[in-house]
DNA sequence: GTGGTCTAGACCACT
DNA sequence: GTGGTCTAGACCACG
């Protein structure tokens, strides 16, 4: 788990670490049940105040993403016990709103619909393949 | 020009008012040429401050969506005087950035590539036929 | 003369109407003595409300760029009855500072002396040779 | 930092603030690195409200001269990280317009183009040395 | 009447 | 304590 963050960037610290940890479980790169660092650990090795990543792993553990194992610190949730508030397959009002400015954005920088969906495919199939590190072959297990 | 604010959201006021008007320029609700409403008219109409308008405004001449036509007010910016810094068809980092952050979340929430493309068809699709004109093609329906 | 005026800058169009002439006189396309566009015409000629223009002529006047000829408008200042403020061969205090902030902004954008000059004599010399219009010989009379 | 301000100058005061740490940057005064004043601090000994000072900082950020570092405050951009904007040694066209202005103004005032480059090259020198440290060669006169 | 600028005071999120 | 945001007033240059 290596965090790049920019400290002068207008996104919250303790966001980029939720968000970059969100996309490591997206992209497979977190497998369910792999136990995250302890906060006082991630805080050394990225170099923030430990309120910060106590910040970012009570978002993740309200958002359903982790949950706080008791005995050894936080893991990713099992997909069995799936996010509460996701009823089926559909992104939360927030997000869904944050598309639409993208897709706004896509429009005013000249994208027609075919190069939007066409940029999106390969954003999304981009980390797929990767679960693990060395052997990409885990689909078939 | 009815732009919906929440004062309790998290977005900054002149940020909601800057994407909303991104979005009517997207949506073809704001057309090309047409002017908008002066920095005061739009201030008292939302019940917000002029320097908050003053801000929304400065952010959208400096990404190129308006220009300020010193002789009356704002006007969306013609097509034939592009945004400078958008080279060609292609998002900015940072739109970029959260359009993988949202991948991430559909795929957190069971979204598979399909679903997605699906989504995102159909949100790019929605605003697409009004604008050309005053009376749309819904009444046909 | 035909003026380009940018109405969206956020420079004044009455100092645009009245750079464009002093650079028109440094480059010879103005000629001393020569008769400038009245008032009227130039403000029909670019659009603009006569007292901008009147603005811009008042600005030249005092500088002593124009002559008010009385009878028949304004003309550009002869040789002869140089401006009055200007001792010897030096800039005014606020383009000096002009200057300064431009040899401050070259250096930020990584350029030497060495590339300065070489701009500035590109600059300066880019219009010298163009007195009139198709016989460029001119400094020969 | 010792900002000199001029209250009855046409040119507004957050400009004023922007220009002049342009100037020290590119000057050496201020440092790749190097921490400026809170945005209170600033105000206070400058006797300008915050929001002023806000303003100029903000159009430094844009322009990537500083950068907010989030736990502190704004730092001098290194240049590792050189301003995203310029592609490699040329000015911004808003620049050489004044650059050319100048160089009519100085046509304008007698100079021939040897004056002008000995003026420039003066202007330019003058601030090279110091800035490599506290004590610079100037003590050896 | 327009946008641009500024002030004095305030609240909030982040660290 | 930091920057970011907002308010309610105000003045000014410009056209």
């Amino acid at each position: 788990m290596i965090l790049k963050l920019d400290f002068s960037s207008e996104i919250p610290i303790y966001l980029q670490i939720r968000n970059q940890i969100v996309m490591g479980v997206a992209d497979g790169k977190l497998k369910p049940g792999e136990k995250l660092p302890t906060i006082r650990a991630l805080a050394d090795e990225a170099g923030v105040n430990t309120m910060t990543v106590n910040k970012a792993y009570a978002l993740l553990k309200q958002e359903g993403v982790i949950v706080a194992d008791r005995r050894s610190g936080a893991r990713i949730r099992q997909q069995e016990q799936q996010r509460p508030e996701s009823g089926a397959l559909s992104l939360s009002e927030k997000t869904l709103a944050d598309l639409r400015l993208i897709i706004a954005e896509a429009k005013l920088a000249g994208m027609g619909q075919e190069d939007f969906l066409t940029l999106c495919a390969e954003e999304f199939a981009k980390h797929n393949q990767n679960g693990s590190d060395s052997h990409s072959e885990d689909q078939l297990n």
